[in-house]
DNA sequence: GTTGGCTGCCC
DNA sequence: ATTCTGC
DNA sequence: GCAGAATGGGCAGCCAAC
């Protein structure tokens, strides 16, 4: 088997990209079905990833200057062959980009009677074209318009795979399928090598890109019937399906069979979709907009409607809608538009709400089908034992910042732990088995025996809900939103993240558990039957802290529950200050700020002038505002940690950093060995204009950057390779919440750790340090003070002595002791 | 049986 | 998680 | 201001390779 893949692209050493005329491969490869039906297929043997691919030496030939825009030379390239391949065969569909009034649906735009996949491909490809809000808009609209016209029953399907999911966030499925099979399957499909395919992978930063440039190469002979949607989505649930050994091969086989059988634009979405990162401008938002917008328009026609129905329009009020003037000059007035943009607000409100009351997209589809939008809210209520989405916290940068926003509105500042944040469903049944989910912030469900995934599993807090719903008797069943910390089982003091991210994940028994935590309750959303999201936070607090009191289990291993540590602004602003400091010389993050009532956001525009709008203290799932207000000790400048790393490496971007270096590489400056040594990766805090400046200031394959390092310096990695090296020259600021210990580092190593290296949680780009040069840079000592002064923060204050540590504006006499004093 | 890459999840 | 960008 | 995208460190668990 292995034989007959002749390999027609050798990994040529001057053509970064294959020529424009594709040359014809051995197709009896791809149209002997056993080569894909088959798992136990050992002819995968002995081929590396595009991330393993060996790069030959002769790469250098492929300077960013031969092609100098390496995207335009891909569209002119699938432009080319769009005229003499199979991607002219793909069924022609009408635009979808068109104000959903003009689109037309009288024909059934396909000929199969499901629909085909080539028609979401299509949709998806249009969306790829624009950026434009109202276009992504109008495409999904349109499209969804036309699957629930014409094959309703493909709903379900078209909005998992619309949304790159394969099932609710609180379900264990998921795909197991990475890069390392998908590049084996594009390769055997394609049959071209590894090194061509890491190449092409280079210049375009997008897996999809890369399947569809390969398969452009190949000719299939035999026909294949079209890919239906639910056809794709099926397959992906096969390929999660997959486990045990064996595996990866049955994984891998399903690929091929769906690349073989796909044309055009279709292969680039597949592979997109299979590396879950679809990148067209629509995720989840826009999904649930346009569904909404389709309902409007387009209901099943299995449904009865009522003329005066709230939601939708009947087909005189469409016709009598003005198509958009061209020309922007001043809007004329159109009532019956008008009518229809408010129609599609209240249904977006309702698709919305119940999405985020009961995110479920099997439910909402099997709902809108059978029961219409009016349906949504006895079908899709909040329910327990089903995750509501959480309320989110929006970034403050100061307690300056924090009074302008809220003024001398009542708020509650609380201790931000770091933790896990979990929201925990109960419900007592008489039966004696009661109902207890324990889901993280992304809905994962965290709960320990229905969970099959690893994750975080908690028998001991399964334990301890249980306690409360037999002790507490006023409690029947709740939804609450707490963070779980790993704590000192002997008083209870904080313990790190890292600790808490120790423990096992899966099959945890509950005489297992290694790291004892507490659960920091701070929020209420359901009490015994009453859905209290809108009522007041001061309220939820209260019955809260009334009904679900602190609880201690006998056992001292066991999960205990707390209510959060907060301080009230009634106090006075001293009080809240002081109780910043504690919280900054604490184990914690920080505080969060919660408004107690609804009131008013001021809004500061420019010059001092403020708008002040309303702020509802009501729990809002899914939503980031001043009502919420994060203000982490990192955010805060001359509090978070900063250091001053030297850029040594890069590597390739993705998706639109495709033609920049993205992550960059940083190292401490080592005096006494001499060395830089690589501490962690930072992609964030760089502007385009800096990345363009970047790539500038580091053409690849030139004497500032190149595959192998050079220059003045010796450098030390550890296990972080870049596939490129930058000559030291420069300094940059680096700002991190935390340092870690780090598996991957071998900075400062030996210093902390015996066999691990230091390395920054959470970096970000502040500025260059024009100032500095590389001997300037932070050393491996001053990394692990950092470390030391922050293991001196537990719950009982400490590291203020050694705070001075972690200022950001070290004097620079002061780093210079550092050096000298070790 | 052990090691190490891959994956998906937490932050 | 953090950050930047286009609409 | 929202929505989307690109990617950080680090962990356990799984599976394939040795």
């Amino acid at each position: 088997m292995e034989t007959s893949a002749k390999q027609t692209f050798q990994a040529g050493p001057s053509k970064a990209v294959p020529r424009q005329s594709p040359e014809v491969i051995d197709v009896d490869l791809l149209d002997d079905s056993a080569q894909y039906t088959e798992p136990g297929s050992s002819q995968h043997a002995g081929k590396s990833t595009f991330k393993l691919a060996a790069h030959s030496p002769e790469v250098s030939a492929t300077s960013a200057s031969s092609i100098p825009n390496a995207r335009d030379h891909i569209v002119a390239t699938r432009q080319s062959l769009a005229t003499t391949t199979e991607v002219s065969v793909n069924p022609q569909y009408p635009p979808l980009d068109v104000d959903p009034v003009a689109y037309p649906l009288d024909d059934c735009p396909w000929k199969t009677t499901s629909a085909p996949y080539s028609f979401l491909a299509h949709a998806l490809a249009t969306l790829s074209g624009t950026r434009s809000r109202i276009a992504i808009m109008n495409v999904l609209t349109n499209a969804l318009r036309t699957v629930i016209k014409f094959h309703p029953a493909s709903l379900r399907s078209t909005l998992y795979l619309l949304s790159n999911t394969l099932s609710p966030p609180y379900s264990t499925v998921e795909l197991g399928l990475g890069p390392s099979v998908l590049s084996k399957a594009i390769q055997d499909v394609s049959g071209l090598t590894a090194s061509t395919l890491r190449r092409l992978y280079n210049s375009t930063g997008d897996p999809g890109d890369v399947a569809f440039e390969a398969k452009s190469t190949v000719r299939t002979l035999i026909p294949h019937p079209p890919l239906l949607i639910t056809g794709v989505y099926d397959a992906m649930l096969k390929i999660a399906n997959s486990k045990g050994t064996g595996a990866a091969k049955s994984k891998q086989a399903v690929v091929q069979k769906l690349l073989v059988a796909a044309k055009g634009e279709e292969v680039r979405y597949l592979v997109r979709t299979l590396s879950q990162n679809l990148r067209v401008g629509a995720v989840r938002t826009s999904i649930l907009s346009a569904l909404a917008r389709a309902m409007v328009l387009t209901p099943p026609s299995t449904l009865e409607l009522s003329s005066d129905s709230p939601f939708y329009v009947s087909s005189d009020q469409l016709s009598g809608i003005k198509p958009i003037a061209a020309s922007p000059k001043k809007k004329s007035v159109d009532r019956a538009r008008d009518d229809l943009h408010e129609k599609f607000l209240c249904a977006e409100a309702m698709v919305k709400k119940a999405y985020v009351l009961h995110p479920n997209y099997d439910h909402i589809a099997d709902a809108l089908v059978e029961a219409g939008l009016g349906g949504l809210p006895e079908r899709l209520p909040l329910t327990v034992g089903v995750p509501l989405l959480p309320t989110l916290g929006s970034p403050a940068r100061s307690l300056e910042e924090v009074y302008g926003l809220l003024g001398s509105q009542a708020f509650t500042a609380e201790f931000k732990y770091d933790g896990q944040r979990a929201q925990i469903h109960a419900s007592r049944r008489s039966s004696g088995s009661n109902v207890v989910k324990i889901f993280s912030r992304h809905l994962e469900d965290m709960t320990d025996k229905a969970s099959l995934q690893p994750l975080l599993s908690y028998p001991d807090v399964v334990s301890l809900v249980d306690d409360m719903l037999s002790n507490y008797e006023r409690v029947d069943s709740f939804i609450l939103d707490a963070e779980i910390v790993a704590v000192d089982p002997a008083d209870g003091s904080l313990r790190s993240f890292q600790e808490l991210s120790n423990r096992a994940r899966r099959d945890v028994k509950l005489d297992d558990v290694k790291v004892t935590v507490s659960v920091f309750a701070f929020d209420l959303m359901y009490l015994n039957g009453d859905i209290l999201l809108e009522k007041p936070f001061r309220l939820r607090r209260t019955l809260l802290r009334t009904v679900l009191p602190s609880w201690t289990p006998e056992r001292m291993s066991a999960a205990r529950l707390h209510h959060v540590q907060s301080c009230e602004s009634s106090e006075g602003r001293e009080s809240v200050e002081q109780f910043w400091q504690e919280a900054v010389n604490s184990r914690s993050e920080g505080l969060m700020i919660k408004l107690l009532d609804s009131g008013e956001v001021n809004e500061n525009s420019r010059e001092g002038k403020s708008r002040r709008k309303p702020l509802p203290a009501t729990y809002e799932p899914d939503k980031r505002t001043a009502a919420w207000l994060k203000l982490k000790k990192d955010y805060v400048s001359g509090l978070g940690d900063s250091l001053d790393l030297v850029p040594i490496g890069a590597w390739h971007g993705n998706g639109r950093k495709a033609q920049w270096w993205s992550p960059i590489l940083l190292a401490v400056w080592d005096p006494h060995a001499g060395k830089l040594v690589a501490v962690c990766k930072c992609m964030s805090g760089f502007s385009d204009a800096f990345y363009k400046e970047l790539r500038e200031k580091y053409p690849e394959d030139s004497d500032t950057c190149s595959r192998q390092p050079q220059g003045l310096y010796d450098i030390l990695t550890g296990g972080l390779k870049p596939e490129v090296y930058f000559k030291p020259q420069e300094v940059w600021e680096i700002r991190g919440a935390d340092v870690t210990v780090s598996p991957v580092s071998v900075a400062a190593l030996g210093l902390v750790s015996a066999a691990r290296g230091l390395s920054l949680r959470f970096p970000r780009f502040i500025k260059v340090r024009e100032d500095k040069k590389i001997e300037n840079a932070s050393t491996p000592e001053f990394l692990a003070n950092v470390y030391h002064s922050q293991q001196g923060k537990g719950e009982h204050g400490g590291g203020v002595d050694d705070g001075d540590l972690v200022d950001v504006d070290v004097d620079e006499s002061e780093v210079e002791e550092q050096y000298e004093s070790d």
